[in-house]
Formats: structure tokens, C-alpha cells, sequence
DNA sequence: TTAATTGTTCAAGTTAACTTGAGGTCAAGC
DNA sequence: GCTTGACCTCAAGTTAACTTGAACAATTAA
């Protein structure tokens, strides 16, 4: 092999992340990091396959704590295979499913707001309280309007 | 009309916003009040809907800012009537349908790495160059991995 | 061998979107 | 007319996800 391990600069080429970012992800635990006698980081091939689904899962919408929980199912001591990355991307795959669901719904629920009119009626709820929780905040937030002067 | 005017209590239990958040958004600029003499605030019963669409916005992942941009096509002078709703409310939903394709596309990309083994492959990118902005970050993220040990 | 490049730590800064707290005012009910 | 609850401002704190800078060590290329 040309290279057993990559240095820090070298993952960054290779998956974008600017080293301090890959310095972060491993003080919150995202990725690990061997050490030479001297203390610099080496990184093992398979980190950036490791570093690139987090970048997928950030960019999908995935808090890096949701991210850790979502590779601690990868195995510790061994470099992940195939398969552990298939079970992984799955369950990966069923979280963009949901959002796309919900996505679908909110939808709905736009055009039901734009054609029906019911922008002005007590009846329109473009939140309804039965939905998944939301991204961000807290509380109850669920009316689209009330009866308007207009 | 038995309230011509609201006060930020009234607007919040109406929105489910803390009082907290609507003073934050007056100051961003997503509302404006109307001061009594004493120099408390006041709103319009339209400015729920207002803030209710800030709402819906936001948990589909606009930024304050963004929101800020959409609700600029509302008219400022007068009380936003059903058609000015509806326009405004037609974007959001050429965004929301965007996130829809973006999504699914990237459903597919993941349906393929775990169909066919890609994710071993060189020529696997989850990211590929001609995406669409990402949502938050800067500089190129394209290879889900490359060839590993395993 | 020496200079340039790349790496290290640690503290502090940044942005978004708010919340919290202090200290004070206004409005409504009794 | 006074107390209570709602409201005001302004400064500072909070969380996520990083970046920037200072001061220094290790590696590599000429």
C-alpha cells in the first residue's frame, strides 16, 4: 500500500473538510485518530469513507450528535466492511425517506392553502399538532392564520 | 371588532412564538409593531398569519433572512390580502418542491451505494460536483470514499 | 542544514436564532 | 390608589458547528 496512513492535510484533500473541521469531529468523537510518536494525527483509509457520510448526513440535515449516534452502530475495533456501511446506509436511507415524507406532506398541506383559499379560514392549520417534531424549538406552534380583517 | 389591535402576549399565545422571539423578530425585521403612546407594542391580527407562515417557513429550513426575503413581496402599506398570500406561498412551494427532487435524488444516489456495492468503488460520490449548494458550509465535498483496505 | 510546509494545542471569535436577567414602566382589577 | 401581571429595554448568555490566531514542534525538499 502507498500509504497505510493519511496525515491530516491528506483528508482534507480528500474529502473537502478544512483540517480544522477533522480536528473537531474528532474532539466530538466522530472520528478517531491514531497518533505518531511526536503526536501528529494519522488517519486510516476507511476515516474518509467515515468523514464523507458525515458530510452527507450534515448536508441532509443530521446534527453531528444524531450523525455520532448513526456510526457508533459501525464496529470499533475493525475497520468497517461492506456490509456494516450497507447496514448503516440504510438506516440512513429510511431517516431521507421520512423527511421526504414529511416534505410531501407539507406540500399538501401548501396547496391545499393555495387553492382552497383556507389562507383565511380559522379551519387551516399548515402545522398540525399531530406532526413529527420540528427541526428546531420548542412549543406548540400550529395555526396558519385566523380570521382576517381582509 | 372585538380586538382592532394585539398585544405580544395576545400574538404569542395566538402563534405559540415566545414574547421573547416576536421581539426578536420585529428587531430582524420579519414584523413590525405599532407603538402605543406609552410605547408598548401592537399588532394587527394579520400579523399572525405573518408569523405563522415565519413559522412554517423556518421548519421547512428557510433561514430568518430568506424568510425575510419572501415576506418582502407581501405589500407594506396596506393589510395583505388572500392573492398577495397565495403568491408568496407559491414560491415557498417551488422551495419546498426543490427539497422534494434534491431529496429523492439524493435517496437514489444512497439506493445505489447500497445496491451495488459502490461505496467501495472510486466512482461512488455522494456528492457529486454539480449539486446544488449545500445547506451550510463551504468548499468541495464530493468523494463518499475510495478504494479501502477492506 | 536550513527553510518551507505541515502539523500541534489552546483560547477566543463567529453566526444564527434566540433566551435570560436586571431594572424599570404600564394597565387592569379590587 | 395600589398591587399584580404584562410589558419595556439592553446587555449578556446559549448552542451548534466551526474558524482564526498565537506560539510552537515536526517533516520534507532543496
Amino acid at each position: 500500500m502507498a500509504h497505510p496512513v493519511l496525515t491530516i492535510g491528506q483528508i482534507s484533500t480528500r474529502t473537502g473538510l478544512a483540517p480544522s473541521a477533522i480536528r473537531f469531529y474528532e474532539e466530538v468523537g466522530l472520528v478517531r485518530a491514531i497518533r505518531t510518536e511526536a503526536g501528529q494525527r494519522r488517519f486510516r483509509r476507511s476515516d474518509i469513507r467515515r468523514l464523507s457520510f458525515v458530510i452527507a448526513a450534515q448536508g441532509f440535515g443530521l446534527t453531528l450528535g444524531e450523525i455520532r449516534e448513526m456510526l457508533s452502530k459501525l464496529p470499533d475495533e475493525r475497520t468497517p466492511t461492506k456490509s456494516d456501511w450497507t447496514r448503516i446506509s440504510r438506516r440512513f436511507r429510511a431517516r431521507v425517506d421520512d423527511e421526504i415524507t414529511r416534505l410531501q406532506s407539507l406540500r399538501d398541506r401548501l396547496d391545499g392553502c393555495i387553492g382552497c383559499g383556507c389562507l383565511s379560514l380559522k379551519s387551516c392549520r399548515l402545522y398540525n399538532p399531530d406532526d413529527t417534531a420540528a427541526t428546531r424549538g420548542s412549543g406548540p406552534r400550529y395555526v396558519m392564520g385566523d380570521n382576517p380583517e381582509t
